[in-house]
RNA sequence: GCACCAGUAGCUUAGUUGGAUAGAGUGUUCGGCUACGAACCGGAAGGUCGGGGGUUCGAAUCCCUCCUGGUGCACCA
C-alpha cells in the first residue's frame, strides 16, 4: 500500500518540478486518516515556500487521476499531507494480497547468498537460556530472509576445539575414565569443576592449555576423546534444537576450521606481526590487535573464525555474512572483521554482526540459578510446560505435541517480541503467561477463527465495508508489507512478532462483535468469511517465520 | 582509565532515517458470557520519555554535558 502510494506521489511530483522521492507512513493519528505523508516541511525549506500551499499543490495532482482512491485527502495546520483510503481501494488491495502467493509484497530485486552463524554451542556445557536466544533469533532471520527470495546457509559453529576440551579431557585423565565410560552427565559435571580448578590452580592451567595445543596438534588418544565428546555434547544439541525446530544446513565446528589455518595464514602473511612472542594482525589504532597464535604455538578463537571465514568464502562464495552472537562479543568481531575487510578478502558491508543483548535476571544481572549456573534448556522447556499445564485442567488433557507446540510459542512470542539489540529481563513467571501479549494469545485467535471458517466457504469480497472493527482489520492487514520489509532489511523479527500481536488484536475486536454464524445478508457473510480466511492466512505464514507452529486444539 | 550499549507508567516493554495528543502487556479499577470459544472484549486511572542545556516551525529520537546501570578492553570462548 505504502509503495503503490508513493507511486502515485512520485507522478505528481514529477508534474511539479520536485526531484524528492515521496515518502509515506503509516499515520500516527489514525483518528484523522489512515496514511500521511510529511514531506512538505522538507520541500518548503527546499523551495522557499510555505509548506500548507506545497501540500495543497500535491494533494492537487494527486486528486487529478486517482480521486477515486481515496475518500478524503486533506493538508492539514503546519503542513502533514493526509490520505484516507476508500473502501473501493482497501479492497483492491486485499484481493490483490489473497491472489499473490507472498501477500503482493515487494520482494528484493537482488537474490543474495547468506551464510548465518546463530549456534555457537560449547560442547563442553549443556545448552542454557542464552543458546535459545541466539537459536530463536537466527532461526526467524532465516527464515524471513528465504521469505524474502534470499538464499541461506546455516552453520552451528559449535565451539567444540577450544580451552574447555582441554579442561574435560584433564578431568578425564585424572578421573581415568574410559572413552566407552564417557556419559553426558560426566561431562556436565566435569567442566565446571575443571574450570573452577584452573582458575586456583597455576600447575592444573597450564596442564589444560598443553593438553588444548597437543589435541589441536593432532595427539590421537585426545582426539579420540574429543571424538567422542562430540559425539555425545552434539546428540544432546540436536536434541534440544529440534524442541524450538531450530535447524542448521551445516554441523561443523571450529575443529573443521582447523585444516584452513595454513591456508588462512598464507592469506594474511603480510600483516601478522610478531609482538610479545605471539603472531597478531594489527586492525588500526583505536583496538587491541587480533591475536593469531598464541606464544606457545596454540590457536584461538580469533583464528578459527578467521580460518572459518576463510573456508565458507572460499567454498560456498556468500554474498553476506551474519553472525548472531551476544552483544558481549562486538569487540572480538569488530576485530575479525576489520582483519578480513583490509586486506581486501570481504568487504566490510558482507559482514554483519547481530549481536542481541543478554538475558538478565529479575536483578538485572546475567540470568543465574541460585546454583551459580545459567539454567540448562532442558529444565526452562519443563518449567515452562508446568506452568502452562497448571493454567488449566483441560491443558494436561491436550496431545503431547499440542503442548510442545504451545510451549514453544510462549518461548518464542516471549522472547522475539523484544527488541533484539536490546538487554532483556528473564522472570519465568511472567515469560509464561499466557494471557495478554503472549503466544498463546496469538494461538487462541487463529484456532479461533479457524472454527468460524470451518463452517464456511469462501466467495467473493464485495465493496462494502460495514463497521468500525471490520475497517479496522482491513486495513491491519494491509499494513502487513511494511512490517515485513522492516523485519527483513534490519533483520529484526520482533516486528513480526508486533504485527502478528496487531493483527490479533484487531482480528479478536473483530469477530467479538460482527457474528458470521446465522448472518443472512449474503454479500456481508462472504466478505466476512473472505476477510478472516485472508487474515489467517497471514498469520499462519507470519507465525512461520517466527518459528512458532499452530497446534490444532487450544 | 578508555571504549561500546542502555535508562520510557508500579513492573516488563514498543517506538530513535525528527512530525500532530508517547503505544502496548501486566498490575489496580469499573463493565460485559442465554452469544461462531471469556486464554476474550469495552472503559478508567497511571508518563518531568534519567537530569540539565542546545539545534529546529517541530525532539523519546540529533548535538553537548552530567548522573545511574551494564558490558568489553593481548594470548578464554
Amino acid at each position: 500500500m505504502i509503495s503503490y502510494l508513493q507511486e502515485i506521489l512520485e507522478e505528481g511530483y514529477k508534474n511539479l518540478n520536485i526531484e524528492e522521492k515521496p515518502n509515506v507512513v503509516l499515520s500516527n493519528r489514525p483518528e484523522l486518516c489512515d496514511y500521511q505523508c510529511d514531506d512538505a516541511f522538507k520541500l518548503a525549506k527546499k523551495y522557499h515556500k510555505n509548506p500548507v500551499e506545497i501540500g495543497q499543490a500535491i494533494v492537487f495532482e494527486v486528486r487529478k487521476n486517482h480521486a477515486d482512491l481515496f475518500k478524503e485527502i486533506s493538508v492539514v495546520k503546519p503542513g502533514f499531507i493526509n490520505f484516507t483510503l476508500s473502501d473501493f481501494m482497501i479492497n483492491k488491495f486485499l484481493k490483490n494480497m489473497m491472489q499473490s502467493e507472498k501477500f503482493a509484497i515487494p520482494m528484493p530485486e537482488k537474490q543474495d547468498l547468506y551464510f548465518l552463524d546463530y549456534g555457537g554451542p560449547n560442547i563442553a556445557k549443556p545448552l542454557h537460556v542464552g543458546h535459545m536466544r541466539t537459536a530463536i533469533v537466527g532461526e526467524s532471520i532465516k527464515r524471513i530472509l528465504n521469505f524474502m527470495g534470499q538464499e541461506t546457509i546455516a552453520d552451528v559453529h559449535l565451539g567444540d576445539y577450544g580451552l574447555q576440551i582441554g579442561q574435560v579431557i584433564y578431568g578425564i585423565l585424572q578421573d581415568g575414565k574410559k572413552v566407552e565410560d564417557l556419559t553426558l552427565e560426566y561431562l556436565e559435571e566435569t567442566y565446571p569443576k575443571i574450570s573452577a580448578l584452573c582458575k586456583e590452580n597455576e600447575e592444573v592451567k597450564k596442564k589444560c592449555e598443553e593438553i588444548t595445543k597437543e589435541l589441536q596438534e593432532g595427539n590421537p588418544k585426545y582426539q579420540e576423546y574429543f571424538k567422542v565428546i562430540r559425539e555425545i555434547s552434539g546428540n544432546d544439541i540436536k536434541r534440544l534444537y529440534q524442541y524450538l525446530n531450530v535447524s542448521f544446513d551445516l554441523w561443523e565446528g571450529e575443529s573443521d576450521a582447523y585444516a584452513y589455518i595454513p591456508k588462512t595464514e598464507e592469506l594474511f602473511k603480510d600483516v601478522i606481526i610478531e609482538s610479545e612472542g605471539a603472531k597478531v594482525i594489527p586492525v588500526g589504532e583505536d583496538l587491541p590487535p587480533l591475536i593469531f597464535q598464541k606464544s606457545n604455538g596454540a590457536y584461538l578463537y580469533a583464528t578459527t573464525d578467521l580460518a572459518t571465514i576463510y573456508e565458507r568464502v572460499t567454498k560456498y562464495h556468500p554474498d553476506h555474512i551474519l553472525y548472531i552472537v551476544d552483544n558481549r562479543q562486538s569487540l572480538h568481531f569488530k576485530q575479525v572483521f576489520r582483519a578480513v575487510s583490509q586486506i581486501g578478502f570481504m568487504k566490510m558491508e558482507q559482514l554483519e554482526f547481530l549481536g542481541y543483548g543478554t538475558v538478565n535476571g529479575t536483578d538485572g544481572k546475567p540470568y543465574k540459578t541460585r546454583s551459580g549456573d545459567a539454567p540448562k534448556l532442558d529444565s526452562l522447556f519443563q518449567n515452562t510446560l508446568d506452568l502452562f499445564l497448571s493454567k488449566k485442567e483441560e491443558n494436561k488433557k491436550m496431545e503431547k505435541e499440542d503442548q510442545d507446540k504451545i510451549v514453544n510459542s510462549i518461548l518464542k512470542f516471549a522472547d522475539l517480541q523484544n527488541n533484539r539489540e536490546k538487554d532483556y529481563i528473564f522472570d519465568i513467571q511472567k515469560f509464561s503467561s499466557v494471557v495478554g501479549k503472549t503466544g498463546p494469545y496469538i494461538l487462541y485467535t487463529y484456532v479461533r477463527i479457524q472454527k468460524i471458517l470451518e463452517k464456511e466457504t469462501l466467495k467473493e469480497l464485495s465493496e462494502t465495508i460495514y463497521n468500525e472493527e471490520d475497517r479496522n482489520l482491513r486495513l491491519k492487514v494491509l499494513e502487513l508489507p511494511i512490517y515485513i520489509t522492516k523485519a527483513y532489511e534490519e533483520r529484526m523479527p520482533s516486528y513480526i512478532a508486533e504485527y502478528v500481536y496487531q493483527l490479533c488484536t484487531v482480528a479478536n475486536a473483530f469477530y467479538q462483535k460482527n457474528h458470521i454464524q446465522n448472518l443472512e445478508e449474503e454479500e456481508k457473510r462472504n466478505s466476512w468469511v473472505y476477510l478472516l480466511t485472508l487474515t489467517n492466512k497471514i498469520l499462519k505464514e507470519m507465525l512461520f517465520l517466527i518459528g512458532i507452529t499452530i497446534p490444532k486444539f487450544m
